[in-house]
DNA sequence: AGAATACCCACTTATTTACTTGGTAATAAA
DNA sequence: TTTATTACCAAGTAAATAAGTGGGTATTCT
């Protein structure tokens, strides 16, 4: 399970384009200026969106980016998993000695865990984010009632 | 939000501590041991996680660490914070142009949904993940017939 | 023809992971 | 009291990854 910056990149510039996408496409550049990322950077993040049908380029003046496919059918995993690897590394898969089962006990406890978050963001698809214009209604997802949100310096969330 | 490997390493310790830790305290050297972290890199782990008052040490021979507090009080959450800084950078924070709106909602959806991942990992705590040897299990999460999650009401789970 | 765009690749730099080395401090047991 | 065992500490190195640069080529619209 990884869940790095890089993809929140990826997510970032899937919801711009999904925001603007109605009005032809979105070139790179737009998305650049206004999420603050590197052009080529970006160029390389596409790439990886690319190469799974996440998105769909068209050249030349007045190109740019479609979504690959509907919004809908686009959930926040598709694209992680499209630029960060994902790679679900449990070393005792083969080499090393895991026959005394504590270790696989910890890895199997992981390995679950991590996809249950993979199921959990699988469960998100980009239409539902930008219909909503956020999580916050209701039906989808609630606040906890002592407002543990998203602030800048996170680390005092805690229960 | 920020959910790395080193968080990863943090999280399998800590499980291997709940799980052994009924008999005293368990060494820096045993969970290197058992689960293939280097000794020094597990100190700098859990010298974050001591800090967060999650573990315990006890020096001399015979000692090692135990969880700061009841299994069923430490959630998963609370081990990624204590050792993954996860900072939630909004550039658009301060100082950058961020008045037309359009960059800040996909920041603010995609800030939503990283919460929304905190409050998921807050929900788990190492009893429930050691008392059941898993997720699976009834009770906790359900899988919905596509593979989807559902939890008991809306996505906040019960803790 | 020329400009705008996607597309491609090889490189650099910065940051983070993961590990190493070499210690000091406390404490149980010999 | 000595010694071994452990936690604790700090300053590094090495490797991986993230993020950005620079230089292109291929399409396609105007």
């Amino acid at each position: 399970m990884r869940l790095s910056t890089k993809g929140r990149y990826a997510v970032t510039a899937m919801l711009d384009l999904t925001l603007q996408g109605g009005e032809g496409p979105v070139t790179l550049a737009e998305i650049s200026e206004t999420q603050g990322i590197s052009l080529s950077y970006l160029e390389q993040l596409f790439a990886c969106l690319r190469s799974k049908n996440l998105v769909r380029g068209v050249r030349g003046p007045g190109g740019g980016y479609y979504l690959g496919r509907p919004a809908d059918e686009i959930s926040i995993a598709d694209i992680i998993c499209a630029v960060d690897e994902w790679v679900e590394f449990t070393r005792c898969g083969g080499k090393r000695d895991c026959k005394d089962g504590k270790r696989c006990l910890t890895h199997n406890l992981w390995d679950e865990l991590s996809s249950e978050i993979f199921n959990f963001l699988s469960s998100i698809n980009l239409a539902e984010l930008v219909e909503r214009g956020g999580l916050k209604e209701e039906g989808c997802i609630k606040e906890k009632e002592n407002g543990a949100l998203t602030t800048e310096q996170g680390s005092t969330r805690a229960a």
